[in-house]
DNA sequence: CGGTTTTGACCAGCGC
DNA sequence: GCGCTGGTCAAAACCG
Protein backbone atom coordinates (compact mmCIF):
# COMPACT_ATOMS: atom_id res chain seq x y z
CA UNK A 1 0.00 0.00 0.00
CA UNK A 2 1.68 3.80 -0.61
CA UNK A 3 1.94 6.44 1.52
CA UNK A 4 -0.71 8.28 0.41
CA UNK A 5 -2.92 5.32 0.58
CA UNK A 6 -2.42 4.55 3.93
CA UNK A 7 -2.75 8.20 5.05
CA UNK A 8 -6.21 8.10 3.35
CA UNK A 9 -6.68 5.34 5.78
CA UNK A 10 -5.79 6.56 8.88
CA UNK A 11 -7.69 9.31 8.50
CA UNK A 12 -10.57 7.73 7.65
CA UNK A 13 -10.07 4.93 10.62
CA UNK A 14 -9.27 8.05 13.51
CA UNK A 15 -12.52 10.17 12.03
CA UNK A 16 -14.53 7.05 12.66
CA UNK A 17 -12.95 6.53 16.19
CA UNK A 18 -13.56 10.06 17.05
CA UNK A 19 -16.65 10.29 16.23
CA UNK A 20 -17.71 6.82 17.87
CA UNK A 21 -15.53 8.45 20.87
CA UNK A 22 -17.80 11.34 20.85
CA UNK A 23 -21.25 9.32 20.53
CA UNK A 24 -20.49 7.19 23.31
CA UNK A 25 -19.67 10.33 25.45
CA UNK A 26 -22.58 11.97 24.29
CA UNK A 27 -24.82 8.94 25.53
CA UNK A 28 -22.73 8.32 28.40
CA UNK A 29 -23.41 11.59 29.69
CA UNK A 30 -26.94 11.03 29.65
CA UNK A 31 -27.08 7.62 31.83
CA UNK A 32 -25.84 9.45 34.71
CA UNK A 33 -27.90 11.16 37.92
CA UNK A 34 -28.18 14.65 35.37
CA UNK A 35 -30.68 13.94 33.65
CA UNK A 36 -29.11 15.66 30.68
CA UNK A 37 -30.61 13.99 27.75
CA UNK A 38 -28.76 14.15 24.80
CA UNK A 39 -29.14 15.86 21.87
CA UNK A 40 -31.20 13.47 19.45
CA UNK A 41 -29.99 15.57 16.42
CA UNK A 42 -26.47 15.35 17.59
CA UNK A 43 -26.35 11.29 18.44
CA UNK A 44 -27.95 11.45 14.78
CA UNK A 45 -25.71 12.91 12.93
CA UNK A 46 -22.55 11.84 14.97
CA UNK A 47 -23.95 8.60 14.02
CA UNK A 48 -24.09 9.59 10.16
CA UNK A 49 -20.33 10.83 10.56
CA UNK A 50 -19.25 8.09 11.95
CA UNK A 51 -20.74 5.33 10.34
CA UNK A 52 -19.77 7.09 6.66
CA UNK A 53 -16.55 7.37 8.06
CA UNK A 54 -16.10 3.47 8.42
CA UNK A 55 -17.80 3.28 5.09
CA UNK A 56 -15.06 5.31 3.49
CA UNK A 57 -12.57 2.57 5.42
CA UNK A 58 -13.90 -0.04 4.08
CA UNK A 59 -14.61 1.37 0.51
CA UNK A 60 -10.02 2.34 0.91
CA UNK A 61 -9.45 -1.07 2.22
CA UNK A 62 -10.63 -2.92 -1.10
CA UNK A 63 -9.64 -0.77 -3.08
CA UNK A 64 -6.07 -0.97 -1.87
CA UNK A 65 -5.61 -4.26 -0.41
CA UNK A 66 -5.02 -6.98 -2.95
CA UNK A 67 -7.21 -9.62 -2.65
CA UNK A 68 -5.76 -12.73 -3.34
CA UNK A 69 -7.90 -15.00 -0.84
CA UNK A 70 -11.53 -14.89 -1.53
CA UNK A 71 -11.27 -16.39 1.85
CA UNK A 72 -9.12 -16.35 5.55
CA UNK A 73 -5.91 -19.41 4.52
CA UNK A 74 -7.45 -20.74 7.76
CA UNK A 75 -9.78 -20.94 10.64
CA UNK A 76 -13.80 -21.01 10.16
CA UNK A 77 -15.73 -19.54 12.96
CA UNK A 78 -15.13 -16.10 12.50
CA UNK A 79 -18.10 -15.23 14.58
CA UNK A 80 -20.38 -17.15 16.72
CA UNK A 81 -24.22 -16.84 16.71
CA UNK A 82 -25.21 -15.69 20.12
CA UNK A 83 -26.85 -18.84 22.07
CA UNK A 84 -30.91 -19.48 20.61
CA UNK A 85 -31.34 -20.84 23.87
CA UNK A 86 -33.63 -18.99 25.83
CA UNK A 87 -32.10 -17.79 29.21
CA UNK A 88 -34.51 -17.11 32.05
CA UNK A 89 -32.47 -14.11 33.66
CA UNK A 90 -30.65 -12.83 30.49
CA UNK A 91 -26.90 -11.52 31.38
CA UNK A 92 -25.86 -8.33 30.72
CA UNK A 93 -23.75 -8.77 27.54
CA UNK A 94 -26.83 -10.53 26.15
CA UNK A 95 -29.11 -7.98 27.01
CA UNK A 96 -27.59 -5.04 26.00
CA UNK A 97 -26.53 -4.05 21.97
CA UNK A 98 -23.99 -5.20 21.26
CA UNK A 99 -22.82 -1.95 20.40
CA UNK A 100 -22.10 -1.32 23.63
CA UNK A 101 -20.35 -4.16 24.68
CA UNK A 102 -16.68 -3.45 25.18
CA UNK A 103 -15.26 -7.02 25.30
CA UNK A 104 -17.02 -8.18 22.32
CA UNK A 105 -15.75 -5.03 19.98
CA UNK A 106 -12.53 -4.94 21.13
CA UNK A 107 -11.57 -7.55 18.37
CA UNK A 108 -13.04 -6.36 15.75
CA UNK A 109 -11.54 -2.82 16.41
CA UNK A 110 -8.44 -4.51 16.75
CA UNK A 111 -8.86 -6.29 13.26
CA UNK A 112 -9.43 -3.15 11.66
CA UNK A 113 -6.44 -1.26 13.15
CA UNK A 114 -4.36 -4.37 12.17
CA UNK A 115 -5.50 -3.68 8.35
CA UNK A 116 -4.35 0.05 8.72
CA UNK A 117 -1.06 -0.85 9.38
CA UNK A 118 1.05 -0.90 6.20
CA UNK A 119 3.92 -2.70 8.34
CA UNK A 120 2.37 -6.39 7.59
CA UNK A 121 3.04 -8.71 5.23
CA UNK A 122 5.09 -7.27 2.39
CA UNK A 123 7.58 -5.14 4.89
CA UNK A 124 10.70 -7.07 6.57
CA UNK A 125 10.36 -7.90 9.68
CA UNK A 126 11.74 -6.02 12.09
CA UNK A 127 12.17 -7.88 15.04
CA UNK A 128 12.61 -6.03 18.17
CA UNK A 129 15.42 -6.94 20.62
CA UNK A 130 14.89 -8.78 24.09
CA UNK A 131 13.02 -6.75 26.23
CA UNK A 132 14.94 -8.83 28.86
CA UNK A 133 18.35 -8.42 29.33
CA UNK A 134 18.65 -11.09 31.17
CA UNK A 135 17.53 -13.25 28.98
CA UNK A 136 20.02 -15.29 26.02
CA UNK A 137 19.34 -13.88 22.37
CA UNK A 138 19.22 -16.88 19.69
CA UNK A 139 19.18 -15.80 15.85
CA UNK A 140 16.50 -17.74 14.11
CA UNK A 141 17.10 -18.27 10.38
CA UNK A 142 15.23 -16.94 7.92
CA UNK A 143 12.20 -17.99 6.78
CA UNK A 144 10.90 -17.38 3.20
CA UNK A 145 8.60 -18.59 1.41
CA UNK A 146 7.95 -18.20 -2.45
CA UNK A 147 4.17 -17.89 -2.99
CA UNK A 148 2.38 -15.10 -1.43
CA UNK A 149 1.86 -11.68 -1.27
CA UNK A 150 -1.46 -11.55 0.30
CA UNK A 151 -1.57 -8.99 3.74
CA UNK A 152 -2.50 -11.10 6.83
CA UNK A 153 -5.95 -10.08 8.10
CA UNK A 154 -6.50 -12.54 9.94
CA UNK A 155 -7.03 -13.03 13.99
CA UNK A 156 -4.61 -12.37 16.26
CA UNK A 157 -1.73 -14.96 16.78
CA UNK A 158 -2.60 -16.14 13.78
CA UNK A 159 -1.74 -19.57 12.79
CA UNK A 160 1.84 -19.66 11.95
CA UNK A 161 1.55 -22.25 8.93
CA UNK A 162 3.48 -21.58 6.09
CA UNK A 163 0.28 -19.49 4.12
CA UNK A 164 1.79 -15.93 3.77
CA UNK A 165 5.66 -14.99 3.52
CA UNK A 166 8.30 -12.48 3.93
CA UNK A 167 11.80 -12.60 4.64
CA UNK A 168 12.27 -13.03 8.41
CA UNK A 169 14.67 -11.99 10.91
CA UNK A 170 13.71 -13.40 13.95
CA UNK A 171 15.66 -12.51 17.57
CA UNK A 172 14.31 -15.22 20.06
CA UNK A 173 14.86 -14.54 23.75
CA UNK A 174 15.65 -17.65 24.89
CA UNK A 175 15.47 -18.17 28.80
CA UNK A 176 15.89 -21.40 30.66
CA UNK A 177 13.32 -22.73 33.08
CA UNK A 178 16.04 -22.24 36.05
CA UNK A 179 16.11 -18.62 35.41
CA UNK A 180 16.37 -16.40 38.58
CA UNK A 181 13.19 -15.24 37.50
CA UNK A 182 10.37 -17.30 38.76
CA UNK A 183 8.53 -18.72 35.36
CA UNK A 184 5.39 -18.78 34.44
CA UNK A 185 5.72 -22.47 35.04
CA UNK A 186 3.53 -24.68 33.27
CA UNK A 187 1.52 -25.78 36.66
CA UNK A 188 -1.47 -28.22 37.39
CA UNK A 189 -3.65 -25.12 37.28
CA UNK A 190 -6.31 -25.18 34.75
CA UNK A 191 -6.54 -28.64 35.09
CA UNK A 192 -9.93 -29.71 35.68
CA UNK A 193 -10.11 -32.44 38.41
CA UNK A 194 -12.26 -35.42 37.83
CA UNK A 195 -11.59 -34.79 33.97
CA UNK A 196 -7.76 -34.62 34.09
CA UNK A 197 -6.62 -38.59 33.64
CA UNK A 198 -3.02 -37.28 33.82
CA UNK A 199 -0.38 -37.30 36.47
CA UNK A 200 1.88 -34.59 36.86
CA UNK A 201 4.51 -36.34 35.50
CA UNK A 202 2.73 -37.66 32.85
CA UNK A 203 4.24 -37.19 29.61
CA UNK A 204 1.63 -37.45 27.15
CA UNK A 205 0.68 -33.56 29.02
CA UNK A 206 -2.41 -33.11 27.79
CA UNK A 207 -2.75 -30.50 29.68
CA UNK A 208 0.31 -29.52 31.16
CA UNK A 209 3.14 -27.45 29.20
CA UNK A 210 6.87 -29.65 29.54
CA UNK A 211 9.47 -28.20 31.38
CA UNK A 212 11.81 -26.89 29.11
CA UNK A 213 12.92 -22.98 27.31
CA UNK A 214 10.77 -20.59 27.36
CA UNK A 215 11.51 -18.75 24.04
CA UNK A 216 9.75 -15.07 23.35
CA UNK A 217 9.24 -14.16 20.02
CA UNK A 218 9.19 -10.72 18.63
CA UNK A 219 7.29 -10.24 15.04
CA UNK A 220 5.39 -8.15 13.19
CA UNK A 221 1.93 -8.98 12.33
CA UNK A 222 1.24 -11.29 9.01
CA UNK A 223 4.89 -12.73 9.48
CA UNK A 224 5.26 -15.76 10.56
CA UNK A 225 7.31 -17.28 13.32
CA UNK A 226 7.25 -20.98 12.84
CA UNK A 227 6.40 -23.54 10.64
CA UNK A 228 4.21 -25.70 12.89
CA UNK A 229 0.75 -25.61 12.52
CA UNK A 230 -0.99 -24.37 15.84
CA UNK A 231 -4.56 -24.55 17.25
CA UNK A 232 -6.15 -22.15 19.09
CA UNK A 233 -7.20 -23.42 21.99
CA UNK A 234 -8.29 -20.45 24.67
CA UNK A 235 -8.28 -16.37 24.54
CA UNK A 236 -7.91 -14.31 27.70
CA UNK A 237 -8.10 -11.00 27.89
CA UNK A 238 -5.20 -9.98 30.79
CA UNK A 239 -5.75 -7.46 33.43
CA UNK A 240 -3.98 -3.92 32.11
CA UNK A 241 -3.15 -5.57 28.93
CA UNK A 242 -5.03 -3.43 25.74
CA UNK A 243 -5.29 -6.76 23.81
CA UNK A 244 -6.80 -10.37 24.82
CA UNK A 245 -3.83 -13.06 24.92
CA UNK A 246 -4.24 -16.21 22.54
CA UNK A 247 -3.45 -19.22 23.70
CA UNK A 248 -2.41 -21.86 21.09
CA UNK A 249 -1.41 -25.41 21.18
CA UNK A 250 1.12 -27.46 18.29
CA UNK A 251 -1.52 -29.37 15.69
CA UNK A 252 0.86 -30.37 14.03
CA UNK A 253 1.24 -33.74 15.70
CA UNK A 254 -1.23 -35.11 18.22
CA UNK A 255 -0.41 -35.30 21.95
CA UNK A 256 2.81 -32.73 20.99
CA UNK A 257 3.24 -30.87 23.98
CA UNK A 258 4.04 -27.59 22.83
CA UNK A 259 2.17 -24.67 23.48
CA UNK A 260 2.93 -20.71 22.65
CA UNK A 261 1.14 -17.44 23.79
CA UNK A 262 1.05 -14.66 21.73
CA UNK A 263 -0.43 -10.90 22.28
CA UNK A 264 0.60 -8.33 21.54
CA UNK A 265 3.17 -5.47 22.35
CA UNK A 266 1.99 -2.90 24.75
CA UNK A 267 3.98 -0.03 22.72
CA UNK A 268 3.49 -1.41 19.53
CA UNK A 269 0.25 -3.35 18.73
CA UNK A 270 2.09 -3.91 15.21
CA UNK A 271 4.38 -6.63 17.00
CA UNK A 272 3.72 -10.00 18.54
CA UNK A 273 5.08 -10.93 21.55
CA UNK A 274 5.25 -15.04 21.50
CA UNK A 275 5.83 -16.85 24.12
CA UNK A 276 6.97 -20.85 23.15
CA UNK A 277 6.33 -23.41 26.23
CA UNK A 278 7.51 -27.08 26.02
CA UNK A 279 9.25 -28.73 23.18
CA UNK A 280 8.12 -30.36 20.07
CA UNK A 281 8.05 -33.87 19.82
CA UNK A 282 8.08 -34.07 16.08
CA UNK A 283 10.37 -32.66 13.30
CA UNK A 284 9.20 -29.60 11.29
CA UNK A 285 6.23 -29.49 10.11
C1' DC B 1 -16.28 -35.33 8.28
C1' DG B 2 -12.28 -33.36 10.08
C1' DG B 3 -9.98 -29.41 11.51
C1' DT B 4 -10.43 -24.94 13.25
C1' DT B 5 -12.07 -20.73 16.06
C1' DT B 6 -14.97 -18.81 19.55
C1' DT B 7 -16.14 -18.24 24.17
C1' DG B 8 -18.18 -19.22 28.70
C1' DA B 9 -17.02 -22.07 32.39
C1' DC B 10 -13.90 -24.31 35.23
C1' DC B 11 -9.77 -24.94 38.01
C1' DA B 12 -5.95 -23.83 40.96
C1' DG B 13 -2.27 -20.61 42.55
C1' DC B 14 -1.62 -16.46 44.87
C1' DG B 15 -2.27 -12.39 47.80
C1' DC B 16 -4.91 -10.30 51.26
C1' DG C 1 -11.40 -18.30 53.55
C1' DC C 2 -12.24 -15.44 49.78
C1' DG C 3 -11.64 -13.05 45.58
C1' DC C 4 -8.75 -12.25 41.71
C1' DT C 5 -6.32 -13.94 37.96
C1' DG C 6 -4.28 -16.74 34.28
C1' DG C 7 -4.41 -21.09 31.84
C1' DT C 8 -7.23 -24.67 30.01
C1' DC C 9 -11.35 -27.28 28.67
C1' DA C 10 -14.98 -28.32 25.73
C1' DA C 11 -19.42 -27.44 23.40
C1' DA C 12 -21.00 -25.01 19.59
C1' DA C 13 -20.41 -23.17 15.24
C1' DC C 14 -18.15 -22.74 10.97
C1' DC C 15 -15.96 -24.09 6.49
C1' DG C 16 -13.79 -26.77 2.69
Amino acid sequence: MKLVERIDLEEAASAGMKGMRHLLQLMSSSDDQTNVKPNHIDCTEITEFTVSKFKQVINLLNAYLPKPHTSPPSGHARFRRTPSIPSPSPSPSASEPEEFNHINHQPQTESMTRGLSPLHSTSPVIVDSNPNPCTEMVSVPQISSPNDSSPNISMAGDRSVPDSNVDLSIIVAAQPISAAQPLPVPSSRGKRGPRDTHSDDCPCSKTRVQPGVVRTLRVRIGDIADRYSWRKYGQKYIKGAPYPRDYYRCSSVKGCPARKRVERDEEDFNILVINYHGDHCHPNA
